[in-house]
DNA sequence: AATAGCCTACCTAGTAGTAGGTACGCAATC
DNA sequence: GATTGCGTACCTACTACTAGGTAGGCTATT
């Protein structure tokens, strides 16, 4: 097989793992039985556990920029973009897992600084361009939110990765429904 | 030393440990190097680790009974209950530490079913009482709330934890007082 | 004398990671 | 066009260590 096949097919298994079940609560042994390969194997493409967690969050770093592109690039209006951003967590909600990001976070004092500094990356990330579509839709008067951009986004992101934790915790539902329908009431409230 | 000393001294130590680095992150050989005896004598007080757990949830459960409680008598108005609740949270992050409940609810796939229980309880109780706050609050003309409370309570509580979490991703910081001052401009909305 | 509380000494199972080797493909060289 | 040399992708077998858990003994209190 290609390395960037295995390379690949380890990463995601990793990913589901982690967000099934926490950094701490997978091994190589359950990658090695997911790929087919030895756990031996793994370090070939992965020298440490660390080293995996870095390539998964740099990927999944890259993966929530094209998608904030493709976001940015298909839909207009702000409030529609912002929905579009829910979605990406709604579908998270249905697969019963949590953000790969929020797993890590939780996990964060056990990790390595590398991976700490690409968690904190990831989060920044999503709070500027959610604060930035605010924003927009304040000044394009689509939206009639008197507050801090910025305190509305941070509210929002905190209340998504909570979202799907107590979503799982609660053993299904759409919480995050919930949690939509009382961001734009909270936005829309002129 | 008395069974219950040792015991109460267990529990503190994992209780910082969960909310510190998650429950597949620690182990009994870190609890026996905080309290100061062996490994082997803590599975006298506590046959396993998900013992120690389901006892650790219980206590917690208890706690958040007691501090509700305290906070219904001390307290009139429903805003300024909801602020002693959301206090209890600051606390919690001034501490650069998580929710246990929200530790543990992160790892849920991995633990024993008694302890999924747990949380739930934990994190049904929770919403429920302030859902019941904003009711009074609306009733009696206190919040201009115009949604459903348990709406609004369940998207509170994701904030809070999902709030600690993210708090503790940025390496420092009052995340907690941004959510409280966007969930009372939602509340206040008239 | 019984019991509570902790100990030493051990077990099994699992952890990440290492050492050394094999099979195979792809170039450059003869 | 066969040979040499090197890289890739995997293997078996192992190391050193940690995990939770158990058996049985010692000691101080009751």
């Amino acid at each position: 097989m290609k390395t960037n096949e295995t390379a690949t097919q380890l990463l995601d298994a990793a990913q589901s793992l982690i967000q099934e079940r926490g950094y701490n609560a997978f091994s190589y042994k359950d990658l090695a039985a997911t790929v087919g390969i030895r756990t031996a194997s793994i370090h070939y493409h992965f020298p440490s556990k660390s080293d995996l967690g870095v390539a998964l969050m740099e990927r999944y770093v890259q993966d929530l920029t094209g998608a904030l592109a493709a976001i940015d690039q298909k839909t207009r209006s702000s409030k529609s973009k912002l929905k579009s951003f829910i979605k990406l967590y709604t579908e998270t909600e249905r697969r019963g897992a949590i953000c790969l990001c929020g797993s890590l976070a939780s996990d964060r004092e056990t990790l390595p600084p590398s991976l700490q500094k690409a968690i904190a990356q990831y989060l920044q990330q999503s709070e500027r361009w959610i604060a930035e579509k605010i924003q927009e839709g304040v000044k394009h008067g689509e939206l009639g939110f008197r507050g801090k951009p910025a305190d509305a986004a941070a509210t929002l992101l905190s209340s998504l990765q909570g979202g799907l934790i107590l979503s799982r915790a609660r053993g299904g539902g759409s919480l995050l429904t919930t949690v939509q329908r009382v961001f734009f009431e909270t936005l829309e409230a002129a």
